[in-house]
DNA sequence: GTGCCTGCAAAAAATTTGCAACACG
DNA sequence: CGTGTTGCAAATTTTTTGCAGGCAC
């Protein structure tokens, strides 16, 4: 098992090499918002990467987070969740999954592809809408909404 | 074929009943409000359903669309929709059905289940997640967007 | 009648924009 | 070095809230 410091240089380098394999310059903080969004699984919003990153980014503004996202999510390297009329947020693994969003204090899971068979795209649906990916939503009441808390 | 004023007329008596059913008071905002969305297909956001309600509403403000919307949600008449950092858009159809959302120009269409196969809640996930409803969303490009428009 | 709802205005929150200084490649 | 990016502040847009008067039941 690595240190968290070795860990944190290595993702920050592969975060690096994400971005200029995708055609975009590995500044500072766009390395620190890829690598940020690598390991929290809170799926936040654009206040709460602030928030997050600001220790060790004592300079980081709002709107680059805003942007930074903008672009992230236009090249693919992130994907941003639409929460059901609250704010934006945000989802930063490559890996393919889904969300369950609890109906009660709309806190969102990662759910593993594979529990439902999916359409392989490219397919194409009525209408001439052709399919690029397909998300699964599941509205769910949480073990801790269950459970009345 | 009924004309149009009895459609309405008829649609809004059946508004009314849905929102008694739920336990709530049938004031004129309310079935206005659920009345135009039983039919209008373009996902609108608060602000589009203040513009297309003003005509025959002029007094109907915008926050009570916002905590009309809010109430309707909660009690399943109505979904809101997370639109990917933009507003929100809500869907008013009672019929189930799934969204195509294009990643261009973010149009939303609606989509008939039955395209996929879908687990039929109740189900639980891991973690204790207990599922209410699922929802597809389709990551398309729209025709117009797919010919450059 | 009584309590839930509405409308207004104002506040708060979220997101976008303009622009000069800066840094990646 | 030049162009794409950042950070700041201010503007905009979206959503929420407080409260007095009204209306559904």
């Amino acid at each position: 098992m690595n240190q968290p410091d070795t860990d944190r240089i290595a993702s920050s380098r592969q975060a690096a090499d994400r971005l200029r394999e995708a055609g975009l310059r590995a500044t500072a903080p766009r390395v620190a918002i890829l690598t940020a969004l690598s390991t929290d699984r809170r799926h936040p919003s654009a206040e709460m990467l602030l928030e997050s990153l600001r220790p060790g980014h004592p300079s980081l503004s709002l709107s680059t987070v805003y942007t930074t996202l903008e672009v992230l999510a236009q090249r693919g390297l992130i994907r941003r969740l639409g929460a059901q009329g609250d704010r934006m947020r945000v989802d930063g693994t490559a890996r393919d999954h889904d969300h369950a969003i609890c109906r009660e204090c709309g806190a969102i899971f990662d759910v593993d592809r594979g529990v439902l068979p999916r359409p392989s795209p490219p397919v194409t649906l009525p209408d001439g809408l052709h399919v690029e990916d397909v998300h699964i939503e599941y509205e769910v009441i949480c073990a801790a909404c269950g459970r009345g808390d």
